[in-house]
RNA sequence: GUCCCCGUCAUCUAGAGGCCUAGGAUGGCACCCUUUCAAGGUGCAUACACGGGUUCGAAUCCCGUCGGGGACACCA
């Protein structure tokens, strides 16, 4: 049975990385018919807010990631909060104690980074560069066993090998490296809190976790962790590390300097979730030359065997288009659902889920990048009156123009208003005039929309409706 | 700096020694369609980082160089 997790920090809204991370493993659970875990790692008390926990759960639930065990849900396997399980830590830590293979270390933080100066010196690096300057550390105090009524942090001891150790990564392949070039690294802080080496690698087990995949930042940190399954005695799962995502700069997506990478970002901008999904997905994924997957397809085609090496550059001109192909194909109903919102904030507060928006959606969604450009070209069909563009009023309203609109108007007033007869007035009046239909569509178009671009002018019209039209065509003869 | 990972069009990628005069997608350009916009269709331009090997044959294997990224916390 697989058992795989997602474990974010609730330090922040969900990233555009961590949910491609949890889409993965969520894709390989529904794929194998495992089980997706949604684990809390807060330990880093300084920075976990709840307003963070929650943004991440609503950024999964946006995206439609949903998880078997976890925070709403529960399972046989939780908490699943790490400072739920601060006693579960301190037991195996005991018992690593116990065996020799942790100790307890009273030197404090200060002490520390004075040995790190201080070698750091010797070596010639300034105090800025002393944490590169390739200190390992290893305790005064990792062969003592004695107890202390002092602080300490709780160390795991370093082995002392002069060979080297690795894994096979489901993505990288074999991956060694020497025991040498790890510290004694600390395993509980002062405060009885685990860092995440300890938390990660005890709840992995504790959840019977089978695969752990996230990103390639977190490579070096198996490898502390593998010597602590060894130590415990625990069989480690498979580990899958997937390239990491880039701004436009090349350097890793990251909170401070890419806004798009917050996941909720690209709500508000008016992408659908499974645009996004999409998007992200082919970002170090890809099944031979497919580029469009629907959810079920995703689950279908996903294996980590398809998961690429290299690191990712964000590339919004693709997400653009993608999220225009979901806005077409997706089922209207769900659209017009997703874009009323749009439309109230938008500018439209009378909007209301009813026939006129699906209609505007049908038409509108041939014709935009995303919601937001959606609501905006839908404005103009709420409006009282409109706004003419000099620019169109100057090529299409000249005297020429208002002749044909003038010539349609008369017809109008006696036409059926829907879209097909409307239609036909434009096809009428440019033959009566014998001009190309062009010049008779384009001056009631900007006449009524006020601009040179709409759906197709009977859908114009008749969506704009009969009075409201007519006053618009009214009004430009005038101008 | 040390260690780790990576290196195919501008970007995402296909490619597992001959199928490659390197394919697809996005973006760009042109044309077609057309009452506008969009969509769609067709076509064009652009890539195997470099240098050595191995082999009858290398984008694919090996080595080196260069380049990019990541990790080096009592963060995760």
């Amino acid at each position: 049975m697989v058992r795989v997790r997602f474990a974010p920090s609730p330090t922040g809204y969900l990233h555009i990385g961590g949910a491609r991370t949890a889409l993965f493993n969520w894709l390989y659970a529904r794929k194998t018919g495992g089980v997706f875990v949604l684990r809390i790692e807060d330990t880093d008390q300084e920075r976990s807010t709840p307003q963070s926990l929650q943004a991440i759960l609503d950024g999964l639930d946006w995206l439609g990631i949903d998880w078997d065990e976890g925070p709403r849900k529960g399972g046989q396997y939780g908490p699943y909060t790490q400072m739920e399980r601060l006693s579960r830590y301190r037991e195996v830590v005991d018992g690593l104690i116990a065996k020799g293979l942790a100790f307890r270390d009273y030197t404090s933080a200060e002490e520390l980074k004075a040995q790190k100066l201080a070698f750091a010196k010797a070596e010639g690096w300034s105090e800025e560069e002393a944490r590169r300057a390739g200190f390992k550390y290893r305790s005064v105090w990792r062969d003592k066993t004695e107890k202390l009524d002092r602080p300490h942090t709780v160390r795991f001891k370093m082995v002392d090998d002069a060979g080297t150790f690795g894994f096979d990564d489901l993505v990288l392949g074999r991956i060694d490296k020497p025991y040498g070039d790890f510290d004694d690294f600390v395993l509980l802080r002062e405060d009885g809190v685990p860092l995440y080496n300890l938390g990660c690698v005890v709840d992995d087990h504790d959840m019977a976790i089978t695969h752990v995949g996230r990103g390639q930042e977190h490579v070096n940190s198996t490898f502390p962790q593998l010597l602590l399954y060894r130590a415990l005695g625990w069989t480690p799962p498979k580990f899958a590390h997937f390239p990491l995502i880039l701004g436009p700069d090349r350097e890793k997506l990251s909170k401070r300097k890419h806004p798009e990478a917050d996941v909720m970002r690209h709500k508000d901008n008016g992408v659908l979730p499974d645009a996004l999904v999409n998007f992200v997905m082919r970002l170090g994924w890809s099944h031979g030359n497919d580029e469009l997957f629907t959810r079920s397809e995703l689950i279908e085609k996903f294996d980590f065997s398809g998961v690429g090496k290299t690191s990712g550059v964000w590339n919004p001109e693709k997400l653009a288009s993608l999220s225009q192909h979901w806005l077409k194909t997706t089922p209207l109903e769900a659209v017009a659902t997703q874009a009323l919102p749009f439309f109230v904030a938008g500018g439209i507060p009378e909007a209301k889920d009813d026939q006129k928006l699906r209609e505007l959606v049908r038409l509108l969604r041939e014709r935009a990048a995303n919601l937001v450009e959606l609501a905006a070209k839908a404005k103009v069909f709420y409006s009282r009156g409109v706004a003419v563009d000099p620019a169109a009023a100057a090529k299409h309203l000249n005297p020429d123009g208002k002749k044909a609109l003038g010539e349609a108007r008369k017809i109008l007033e006696t036409t059926a208003w829907e879209a097909p007869a409307l239609e036909g007035v434009v096809k009428t009046v440019s033959e009566a005039l014998t001009v190309g239909m062009g010049k008779v569509a384009q001056p009631i178009r900007v006449a009524v929309t006020g601009g040179t671009a709409s759906p197709g002018i009977g859908e114009t019209l008749q969506l704009i409706g009969r009075d409201e039209a007519l006053r618009r065509i009214d009004a430009a003869l005038q101008g």
